[in-house]
DNA sequence: CACGGTTTTTGACCTATATCAAACGCATTT
DNA sequence: AAATGCGTTTGATATAGGTCAAAAACCGTG
Protein backbone atom coordinates (compact mmCIF):
# COMPACT_ATOMS: atom_id res chain seq x y z
CA UNK A 1 0.00 0.00 0.00
CA UNK A 2 2.98 2.53 0.92
CA UNK A 3 4.30 1.75 -2.62
CA UNK A 4 1.45 1.99 -4.65
CA UNK A 5 1.13 5.21 -2.70
CA UNK A 6 4.66 6.28 -3.18
CA UNK A 7 3.88 5.16 -6.70
CA UNK A 8 0.95 7.93 -7.10
CA UNK A 9 2.64 10.65 -5.05
CA UNK A 10 3.60 13.36 -8.32
CA UNK A 11 0.44 15.20 -9.01
CA UNK A 12 0.60 18.41 -11.86
CA UNK A 13 -1.87 20.86 -12.37
CA UNK A 14 -2.63 22.03 -16.37
CA UNK A 15 -3.82 24.72 -17.77
CA UNK A 16 -6.98 24.93 -20.14
CA UNK A 17 -4.69 24.53 -23.96
CA UNK A 18 -1.71 22.90 -22.08
CA UNK A 19 -0.19 19.70 -23.49
CA UNK A 20 0.34 16.68 -20.13
CA UNK A 21 2.49 15.37 -22.99
CA UNK A 22 3.04 15.84 -27.21
CA UNK A 23 3.56 12.99 -29.91
CA UNK A 24 7.29 11.95 -30.26
CA UNK A 25 8.60 12.74 -26.18
CA UNK A 26 10.04 9.79 -24.62
CA UNK A 27 8.02 7.54 -22.42
CA UNK A 28 8.24 7.43 -18.94
CA UNK A 29 5.29 7.33 -17.33
CA UNK A 30 1.26 6.99 -17.32
CA UNK A 31 -0.88 9.41 -15.94
CA UNK A 32 -4.16 9.26 -13.82
CA UNK A 33 -6.60 12.20 -14.49
CA UNK A 34 -7.86 13.29 -10.83
CA UNK A 35 -9.87 16.27 -12.07
CA UNK A 36 -10.32 18.40 -15.38
CA UNK A 37 -10.78 17.28 -18.78
CA UNK A 38 -8.40 15.94 -22.03
CA UNK A 39 -8.22 15.33 -25.05
CA UNK A 40 -6.01 13.04 -26.87
CA UNK A 41 -5.02 13.27 -30.94
CA UNK A 42 -2.92 12.73 -33.36
CA UNK A 43 -1.79 15.07 -35.77
CA UNK A 44 -1.01 13.96 -39.54
CA UNK A 45 2.42 15.54 -41.73
CA UNK A 46 -0.59 17.89 -43.85
CA UNK A 47 -2.17 19.33 -40.64
CA UNK A 48 -5.42 16.86 -40.24
CA UNK A 49 -6.03 16.48 -37.10
CA UNK A 50 -7.51 13.13 -35.06
CA UNK A 51 -9.16 13.24 -31.44
CA UNK A 52 -8.65 9.83 -30.80
CA UNK A 53 -10.53 10.36 -26.67
CA UNK A 54 -11.78 12.41 -24.59
CA UNK A 55 -10.74 11.38 -21.12
CA UNK A 56 -12.55 12.08 -17.41
CA UNK A 57 -11.48 11.71 -13.84
CA UNK A 58 -10.14 8.18 -12.76
CA UNK A 59 -9.24 7.11 -16.12
CA UNK A 60 -5.65 6.40 -17.31
CA UNK A 61 -3.77 7.83 -20.71
CA UNK A 62 -0.38 7.17 -22.33
CA UNK A 63 -0.39 3.49 -22.59
CA UNK A 64 0.20 4.01 -26.67
CA UNK A 65 3.20 5.23 -25.30
CA UNK A 66 4.80 1.92 -24.15
CA UNK A 67 5.39 0.04 -27.62
CA UNK A 68 7.76 2.54 -28.95
CA UNK A 69 8.94 4.58 -25.73
CA UNK A 70 7.60 7.42 -26.97
CA UNK A 71 4.26 9.27 -27.11
CA UNK A 72 2.07 8.87 -30.31
CA UNK A 73 -0.20 11.06 -30.01
CA UNK A 74 -0.92 14.70 -27.89
CA UNK A 75 -3.12 15.30 -25.14
CA UNK A 76 -4.04 18.34 -24.09
CA UNK A 77 -6.23 19.61 -21.26
CA UNK A 78 -9.88 20.97 -22.51
CA UNK A 79 -9.90 22.49 -18.81
CA UNK A 80 -7.66 23.21 -15.61
CA UNK A 81 -6.99 20.15 -14.71
CA UNK A 82 -5.10 17.79 -12.54
CA UNK A 83 -3.18 14.52 -13.33
CA UNK A 84 -0.64 12.36 -11.13
CA UNK A 85 2.06 10.79 -12.87
CA UNK A 86 2.48 6.83 -12.83
CA UNK A 87 5.85 5.92 -13.27
CA UNK A 88 5.87 2.91 -15.62
CA UNK A 89 8.98 0.82 -14.34
CA UNK A 90 7.76 1.64 -10.87
CA UNK A 91 4.40 0.69 -12.25
CA UNK A 92 5.56 -3.07 -13.58
CA UNK A 93 7.74 -3.53 -10.65
CA UNK A 94 5.03 -3.36 -8.45
CA UNK A 95 2.52 -5.58 -10.18
CA UNK A 96 5.33 -7.81 -10.43
CA UNK A 97 5.03 -8.42 -7.09
CA UNK A 98 1.41 -8.01 -6.70
CA UNK A 99 -0.49 -10.16 -8.85
CA UNK A 100 -3.81 -8.15 -8.59
CA UNK A 101 -2.19 -5.13 -9.35
CA UNK A 102 -0.67 -6.88 -12.38
CA UNK A 103 -4.22 -7.78 -13.24
CA UNK A 104 -5.49 -4.63 -13.07
CA UNK A 105 -3.11 -3.09 -15.23
CA UNK A 106 -3.68 -5.55 -18.37
CA UNK A 107 -7.42 -5.00 -17.91
CA UNK A 108 -6.99 -1.26 -18.20
CA UNK A 109 -5.12 -1.88 -21.05
CA UNK A 110 -7.72 -4.31 -22.55
CA UNK A 111 -10.56 -1.46 -21.67
CA UNK A 112 -8.74 1.02 -24.14
CA UNK A 113 -8.45 -1.59 -26.78
CA UNK A 114 -12.31 -2.74 -26.58
CA UNK A 115 -13.31 1.47 -25.97
CA UNK A 116 -11.11 1.60 -29.61
CA UNK A 117 -13.04 -0.93 -31.08
CA UNK A 118 -16.37 0.74 -30.28
CA UNK A 119 -14.98 3.85 -32.16
CA UNK A 120 -14.00 1.75 -35.11
CA UNK A 121 -17.71 0.70 -35.38
CA UNK A 122 -18.68 3.82 -35.01
CA UNK A 123 -16.82 5.84 -37.53
CA UNK A 124 -17.08 2.55 -40.17
CA UNK A 125 -20.65 2.29 -39.57
CA UNK A 126 -22.98 4.18 -38.08
CA UNK A 127 -24.50 7.84 -39.88
CA UNK A 128 -23.75 10.69 -38.27
CA UNK A 129 -27.03 10.81 -35.89
CA UNK A 130 -26.26 7.79 -34.48
CA UNK A 131 -22.41 8.97 -34.06
CA UNK A 132 -23.86 11.93 -32.49
CA UNK A 133 -26.14 9.84 -29.87
CA UNK A 134 -23.50 7.13 -29.07
CA UNK A 135 -21.57 9.73 -28.57
CA UNK A 136 -23.44 11.58 -26.06
CA UNK A 137 -24.62 8.39 -24.32
CA UNK A 138 -20.98 7.38 -23.60
CA UNK A 139 -20.55 10.94 -21.98
CA UNK A 140 -23.35 10.50 -20.02
CA UNK A 141 -22.93 7.17 -18.69
CA UNK A 142 -19.21 8.15 -17.79
CA UNK A 143 -20.81 11.08 -16.09
CA UNK A 144 -23.17 9.18 -14.08
CA UNK A 145 -20.28 6.72 -12.95
CA UNK A 146 -18.87 9.71 -11.29
CA UNK A 147 -21.81 10.76 -9.75
CA UNK A 148 -22.81 13.24 -11.43
CA UNK A 149 -26.03 13.69 -14.30
CA UNK A 150 -26.75 11.35 -16.43
CA UNK A 151 -28.74 13.78 -18.34
CA UNK A 152 -27.72 17.30 -18.12
CA UNK A 153 -24.22 18.59 -18.58
CA UNK A 154 -21.66 20.77 -19.74
CA UNK A 155 -19.41 19.62 -22.73
CA UNK A 156 -16.08 20.79 -22.63
CA UNK A 157 -15.15 20.68 -26.13
CA UNK A 158 -15.70 22.14 -29.00
CA UNK A 159 -17.82 21.38 -32.17
CA UNK A 160 -15.08 20.98 -34.18
CA UNK A 161 -13.11 18.71 -31.25
CA UNK A 162 -16.24 16.62 -31.14
CA UNK A 163 -16.60 16.31 -35.06
CA UNK A 164 -13.12 15.12 -35.43
CA UNK A 165 -13.69 12.85 -32.82
CA UNK A 166 -16.90 11.57 -35.05
CA UNK A 167 -15.49 11.37 -37.83
CA UNK A 168 -17.68 14.65 -38.99
CA UNK A 169 -17.03 18.32 -39.90
CA UNK A 170 -18.02 21.05 -36.99
CA UNK A 171 -21.46 21.96 -39.27
CA UNK A 172 -22.71 18.61 -39.40
CA UNK A 173 -22.38 18.17 -35.49
CA UNK A 174 -24.11 21.34 -35.05
CA UNK A 175 -26.82 20.86 -37.25
CA UNK A 176 -27.43 17.08 -35.92
CA UNK A 177 -27.48 18.56 -32.35
CA UNK A 178 -30.21 21.15 -33.59
CA UNK A 179 -32.16 18.45 -35.09
CA UNK A 180 -31.93 16.35 -31.72
CA UNK A 181 -33.65 19.36 -30.32
CA UNK A 182 -36.16 20.05 -32.58
CA UNK A 183 -37.10 16.44 -32.00
CA UNK A 184 -37.38 16.55 -28.43
CA UNK A 185 -34.36 14.85 -27.53
CA UNK A 186 -32.28 16.58 -26.07
CA UNK A 187 -32.02 20.63 -25.20
CA UNK A 188 -28.81 22.48 -26.31
CA UNK A 189 -27.70 25.70 -25.96
CA UNK A 190 -24.44 25.62 -27.07
CA UNK A 191 -21.92 24.02 -24.45
CA UNK A 192 -24.81 22.47 -21.91
CA UNK A 193 -26.77 19.34 -22.47
CA UNK A 194 -29.81 17.98 -21.48
CA UNK A 195 -30.58 14.83 -22.36
CA UNK A 196 -34.70 14.45 -22.40
CA UNK A 197 -35.51 11.06 -24.07
CA UNK A 198 -32.80 8.93 -23.26
CA UNK A 199 -35.00 5.71 -24.75
CA UNK A 200 -34.99 7.71 -27.70
CA UNK A 201 -31.62 8.66 -27.78
CA UNK A 202 -30.45 4.70 -27.71
CA UNK A 203 -32.84 3.46 -30.30
CA UNK A 204 -30.91 5.26 -32.68
CA UNK A 205 -27.62 3.66 -31.67
CA UNK A 206 -27.84 0.13 -33.37
CA UNK A 207 -30.97 0.27 -35.28
CA UNK A 208 -31.30 2.00 -39.17
CA UNK B 1 13.18 -21.07 -21.38
CA UNK B 2 11.49 -24.41 -20.72
CA UNK B 3 8.43 -22.19 -19.48
CA UNK B 4 8.16 -20.42 -21.94
CA UNK B 5 7.75 -23.78 -24.24
CA UNK B 6 5.46 -25.37 -22.23
CA UNK B 7 3.17 -21.93 -22.33
CA UNK B 8 2.90 -22.41 -25.83
CA UNK B 9 2.68 -26.07 -26.38
CA UNK B 10 -0.74 -25.92 -27.35
CA UNK B 11 -1.52 -25.36 -31.38
CA UNK B 12 -4.45 -26.16 -32.95
CA UNK B 13 -5.72 -25.48 -36.67
CA UNK B 14 -8.63 -23.78 -38.40
CA UNK B 15 -9.96 -24.57 -41.67
CA UNK B 16 -11.09 -21.69 -43.66
CA UNK B 17 -14.35 -19.64 -42.57
CA UNK B 18 -14.10 -21.68 -38.93
CA UNK B 19 -13.59 -19.44 -35.71
CA UNK B 20 -11.24 -18.84 -33.15
CA UNK B 21 -13.27 -17.30 -31.08
CA UNK B 22 -16.77 -15.72 -30.33
CA UNK B 23 -17.60 -12.66 -28.65
CA UNK B 24 -18.92 -13.51 -25.44
CA UNK B 25 -17.21 -16.39 -24.98
CA UNK B 26 -15.22 -16.77 -21.66
CA UNK B 27 -11.30 -15.54 -21.82
CA UNK B 28 -9.17 -17.44 -20.87
CA UNK B 29 -5.92 -17.48 -23.40
CA UNK B 30 -4.47 -15.21 -26.16
CA UNK B 31 -3.31 -16.72 -29.83
CA UNK B 32 -0.75 -16.50 -31.45
CA UNK B 33 -0.88 -17.09 -35.01
CA UNK B 34 1.72 -19.40 -36.70
CA UNK B 35 0.40 -19.51 -39.90
CA UNK B 36 -2.61 -18.49 -41.92
CA UNK B 37 -4.50 -15.53 -41.84
CA UNK B 38 -7.70 -14.05 -39.54
CA UNK B 39 -9.93 -11.48 -39.21
CA UNK B 40 -11.67 -10.00 -36.16
CA UNK B 41 -14.94 -8.54 -36.16
CA UNK B 42 -17.73 -7.06 -34.29
CA UNK B 43 -21.24 -7.75 -35.12
CA UNK B 44 -23.87 -4.93 -34.34
CA UNK B 45 -27.18 -6.47 -33.33
CA UNK B 46 -28.87 -4.81 -36.23
CA UNK B 47 -26.47 -7.50 -38.24
CA UNK B 48 -24.34 -4.33 -39.53
CA UNK B 49 -20.27 -6.02 -39.04
CA UNK B 50 -17.41 -4.09 -38.82
CA UNK B 51 -13.85 -5.84 -39.39
CA UNK B 52 -11.35 -4.63 -37.03
CA UNK B 53 -8.66 -6.15 -38.29
CA UNK B 54 -6.74 -8.83 -40.48
CA UNK B 55 -3.85 -11.08 -38.70
CA UNK B 56 -0.93 -12.54 -39.97
CA UNK B 57 1.60 -15.21 -38.90
CA UNK B 58 3.34 -13.65 -35.75
CA UNK B 59 0.57 -11.34 -34.31
CA UNK B 60 -1.75 -11.90 -31.27
CA UNK B 61 -5.29 -11.84 -31.05
CA UNK B 62 -7.38 -12.30 -28.15
CA UNK B 63 -6.26 -8.64 -25.50
CA UNK B 64 -9.74 -7.47 -25.88
CA UNK B 65 -11.22 -9.91 -23.51
CA UNK B 66 -8.80 -9.16 -20.69
CA UNK B 67 -11.05 -6.45 -19.55
CA UNK B 68 -14.30 -8.35 -19.35
CA UNK B 69 -13.13 -11.82 -19.38
CA UNK B 70 -14.97 -12.50 -22.10
CA UNK B 71 -13.77 -11.77 -25.92
CA UNK B 72 -15.72 -8.90 -27.55
CA UNK B 73 -15.28 -10.01 -31.29
CA UNK B 74 -15.05 -12.58 -33.63
CA UNK B 75 -11.95 -14.09 -34.77
CA UNK B 76 -12.41 -16.03 -37.92
CA UNK B 77 -9.90 -17.54 -40.33
CA UNK B 78 -10.01 -16.50 -43.91
CA UNK B 79 -7.62 -19.45 -45.00
CA UNK B 80 -6.37 -22.99 -43.10
CA UNK B 81 -4.72 -21.53 -40.21
CA UNK B 82 -2.44 -22.94 -37.65
CA UNK B 83 -2.66 -21.34 -33.74
CA UNK B 84 -0.45 -21.42 -30.85
CA UNK B 85 -2.76 -20.65 -27.38
CA UNK B 86 -1.26 -19.27 -24.52
CA UNK B 87 -3.12 -19.45 -21.37
CA UNK B 88 -3.39 -16.23 -19.58
CA UNK B 89 -3.02 -16.68 -15.99
CA UNK B 90 0.28 -18.53 -17.33
CA UNK B 91 1.50 -15.46 -18.85
CA UNK B 92 1.32 -13.77 -16.79
CA UNK B 93 2.64 -15.51 -14.07
CA UNK B 94 5.92 -16.06 -16.28
CA UNK B 95 5.73 -12.19 -16.43
CA UNK B 96 5.97 -12.09 -13.13
CA UNK B 97 9.36 -13.64 -12.87
CA UNK B 98 10.70 -12.45 -16.06
CA UNK B 99 10.87 -8.53 -16.37
CA UNK B 100 11.80 -8.77 -20.01
CA UNK B 101 8.92 -10.89 -20.73
CA UNK B 102 6.33 -8.76 -18.99
CA UNK B 103 7.46 -5.21 -20.68
CA UNK B 104 7.10 -7.40 -24.25
CA UNK B 105 3.61 -8.31 -22.96
CA UNK B 106 2.90 -4.68 -22.40
CA UNK B 107 4.75 -3.88 -25.47
CA UNK B 108 2.17 -5.82 -27.60
CA UNK B 109 -0.71 -4.61 -25.82
CA UNK B 110 0.43 -0.63 -26.62
CA UNK B 111 1.24 -1.78 -30.17
CA UNK B 112 -2.58 -2.90 -30.11
CA UNK B 113 -3.62 -0.01 -29.22
CA UNK B 114 -1.45 2.26 -31.37
CA UNK B 115 -2.66 0.20 -34.16
CA UNK B 116 -6.37 1.16 -33.16
CA UNK B 117 -4.94 5.05 -33.33
CA UNK B 118 -4.00 4.49 -37.20
CA UNK B 119 -7.45 3.24 -38.39
CA UNK B 120 -9.37 6.02 -36.35
CA UNK B 121 -6.88 8.39 -37.89
CA UNK B 122 -7.90 6.39 -41.40
CA UNK B 123 -11.76 6.20 -40.50
CA UNK B 124 -12.12 9.41 -39.07
CA UNK B 125 -10.30 11.44 -41.69
CA UNK B 126 -9.27 9.97 -44.97
CA UNK B 127 -10.74 9.92 -48.58
CA UNK B 128 -11.34 6.30 -49.91
CA UNK B 129 -8.31 6.20 -52.20
CA UNK B 130 -6.55 7.15 -48.99
CA UNK B 131 -7.60 4.55 -46.91
CA UNK B 132 -7.16 1.97 -49.62
CA UNK B 133 -3.60 3.35 -50.30
CA UNK B 134 -3.21 3.01 -46.33
CA UNK B 135 -4.11 -0.71 -46.33
CA UNK B 136 -2.19 -1.66 -49.21
CA UNK B 137 0.79 0.14 -48.05
CA UNK B 138 0.48 -1.91 -44.73
CA UNK B 139 -0.26 -5.19 -46.36
CA UNK B 140 2.93 -4.53 -48.02
CA UNK B 141 5.15 -3.85 -45.15
CA UNK B 142 3.87 -6.66 -43.29
CA UNK B 143 4.33 -9.03 -45.94
CA UNK B 144 7.89 -7.62 -46.38
CA UNK B 145 8.45 -7.69 -42.36
CA UNK B 146 7.98 -11.37 -42.49
CA UNK B 147 10.14 -12.27 -45.64
CA UNK B 148 7.37 -12.39 -48.61
CA UNK B 149 7.75 -9.64 -51.20
CA UNK B 150 6.28 -6.44 -50.68
CA UNK B 151 5.14 -5.75 -54.06
CA UNK B 152 2.80 -8.52 -55.15
CA UNK B 153 0.44 -10.43 -52.48
CA UNK B 154 -2.44 -12.46 -52.94
CA UNK B 155 -5.08 -10.73 -50.59
CA UNK B 156 -7.02 -13.15 -48.53
CA UNK B 157 -10.05 -11.23 -47.96
CA UNK B 158 -12.99 -10.45 -50.18
CA UNK B 159 -13.85 -6.11 -51.35
CA UNK B 160 -16.78 -6.51 -48.97
CA UNK B 161 -14.32 -7.65 -45.97
CA UNK B 162 -12.31 -4.69 -47.51
CA UNK B 163 -14.86 -2.34 -47.50
CA UNK B 164 -16.16 -3.19 -43.80
CA UNK B 165 -12.76 -2.53 -42.50
CA UNK B 166 -12.01 0.85 -44.50
CA UNK B 167 -15.28 1.94 -43.52
CA UNK B 168 -16.39 1.65 -47.33
CA UNK B 169 -19.11 -0.45 -49.23
CA UNK B 170 -17.89 -3.08 -51.35
CA UNK B 171 -18.23 -1.27 -54.80
CA UNK B 172 -16.05 1.63 -53.74
CA UNK B 173 -13.25 -0.21 -52.82
CA UNK B 174 -14.13 -2.45 -56.51
CA UNK B 175 -14.02 1.24 -58.15
CA UNK B 176 -10.86 2.61 -56.29
CA UNK B 177 -9.01 -0.75 -57.20
CA UNK B 178 -9.60 -0.13 -61.34
CA UNK B 179 -9.06 3.42 -60.47
CA UNK B 180 -5.56 2.32 -59.66
CA UNK B 181 -4.79 0.11 -61.97
CA UNK B 182 -5.95 2.98 -64.57
CA UNK B 183 -3.31 5.00 -63.03
CA UNK B 184 -0.88 2.86 -63.43
CA UNK B 185 0.01 2.43 -59.42
CA UNK B 186 -0.88 -1.39 -59.46
CA UNK B 187 -2.17 -4.15 -61.24
CA UNK B 188 -5.07 -6.33 -59.40
CA UNK B 189 -6.57 -9.18 -60.69
CA UNK B 190 -9.22 -9.85 -58.56
CA UNK B 191 -6.86 -11.37 -55.47
CA UNK B 192 -3.54 -10.73 -56.85
CA UNK B 193 -2.30 -7.56 -56.30
CA UNK B 194 1.00 -6.15 -57.56
CA UNK B 195 2.66 -2.57 -56.69
CA UNK B 196 3.92 -0.89 -59.56
CA UNK B 197 4.36 2.48 -57.80
CA UNK B 198 5.40 2.71 -54.11
CA UNK B 199 6.05 6.00 -54.00
CA UNK B 200 3.07 7.24 -55.97
CA UNK B 201 0.79 5.19 -53.62
CA UNK B 202 2.69 6.41 -50.37
CA UNK B 203 1.74 10.54 -51.45
CA UNK B 204 -1.90 9.73 -51.29
CA UNK B 205 -1.49 8.42 -47.74
CA UNK B 206 -0.89 11.81 -45.59
CA UNK B 207 -1.66 14.43 -48.39
CA UNK B 208 -4.94 16.23 -49.83
C1' DC C 1 -19.11 47.60 -21.08
C1' DA C 2 -17.13 47.86 -25.46
C1' DC C 3 -13.91 45.32 -28.38
C1' DG C 4 -11.82 41.59 -30.96
C1' DG C 5 -11.43 36.98 -31.46
C1' DT C 6 -13.34 32.52 -31.33
C1' DT C 7 -17.12 29.33 -31.61
C1' DT C 8 -21.63 28.21 -33.14
C1' DT C 9 -25.57 28.26 -36.09
C1' DT C 10 -27.86 28.34 -40.41
C1' DG C 11 -28.36 28.56 -45.43
C1' DA C 12 -27.28 27.33 -50.30
C1' DC C 13 -24.97 24.46 -53.07
C1' DC C 14 -21.72 20.56 -54.31
C1' DT C 15 -19.40 16.10 -54.31
C1' DA C 16 -17.76 11.69 -52.68
C1' DT C 17 -19.61 7.75 -51.74
C1' DA C 18 -23.81 4.86 -51.30
C1' DT C 19 -27.41 2.42 -53.54
C1' DC C 20 -29.51 -0.32 -56.95
C1' DA C 21 -29.01 -3.21 -60.78
C1' DA C 22 -27.01 -5.95 -64.26
C1' DA C 23 -23.35 -8.47 -66.29
C1' DC C 24 -19.21 -11.04 -65.80
C1' DG C 25 -15.63 -14.34 -64.13
C1' DC C 26 -14.15 -18.20 -61.85
C1' DA C 27 -14.61 -22.41 -59.16
C1' DT C 28 -17.26 -26.31 -57.99
C1' DT C 29 -20.77 -29.61 -58.75
C1' DT C 30 -23.86 -32.46 -61.67
C1' DA D 1 -20.32 -29.41 -70.98
C1' DA D 2 -23.96 -27.27 -68.55
C1' DA D 3 -25.55 -25.55 -64.25
C1' DT D 4 -24.99 -23.26 -59.87
C1' DG D 5 -23.25 -19.92 -56.96
C1' DC D 6 -20.38 -16.69 -54.90
C1' DG D 7 -17.51 -12.69 -55.57
C1' DT D 8 -16.28 -8.93 -58.57
C1' DT D 9 -16.79 -5.24 -61.84
C1' DT D 10 -19.17 -1.53 -63.95
C1' DG D 11 -22.96 1.71 -64.91
C1' DA D 12 -26.72 4.94 -63.63
C1' DT D 13 -28.66 7.47 -60.12
C1' DA D 14 -29.48 9.17 -55.30
C1' DT D 15 -28.13 11.21 -50.99
C1' DA D 16 -25.64 12.12 -46.68
C1' DG D 17 -22.54 14.90 -45.44
C1' DG D 18 -19.01 18.30 -47.06
C1' DT D 19 -17.89 23.05 -48.48
C1' DC D 20 -18.30 27.88 -48.56
C1' DA D 21 -20.18 31.91 -46.65
C1' DA D 22 -22.40 34.99 -43.54
C1' DA D 23 -24.60 36.10 -39.38
C1' DA D 24 -25.17 35.40 -34.50
C1' DA D 25 -23.75 34.15 -29.95
C1' DC D 26 -20.25 33.82 -26.67
C1' DC D 27 -15.91 34.85 -24.01
C1' DG D 28 -12.05 36.99 -22.18
C1' DT D 29 -9.75 41.33 -21.61
C1' DG D 30 -8.52 46.14 -21.24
Amino acid sequence: MQRLDALTSLKRTFKRGEYLYRSGEPFHALYAIRNGFFKTQVLHEDGREQVTGFQMPGEIIGMDAICADAHTCDAVALEDSEICEIPFNLLEELSRDVPVLQRHLHKIMSREIVRDQGIMMLLGSMRAEERLAAFLLNLSQRFSARGYSPNAFLLRMTRQEIGSYLGLKLETVSRTFSQFQENGLLSVRVREVEIMDVLRLRSFVGHI
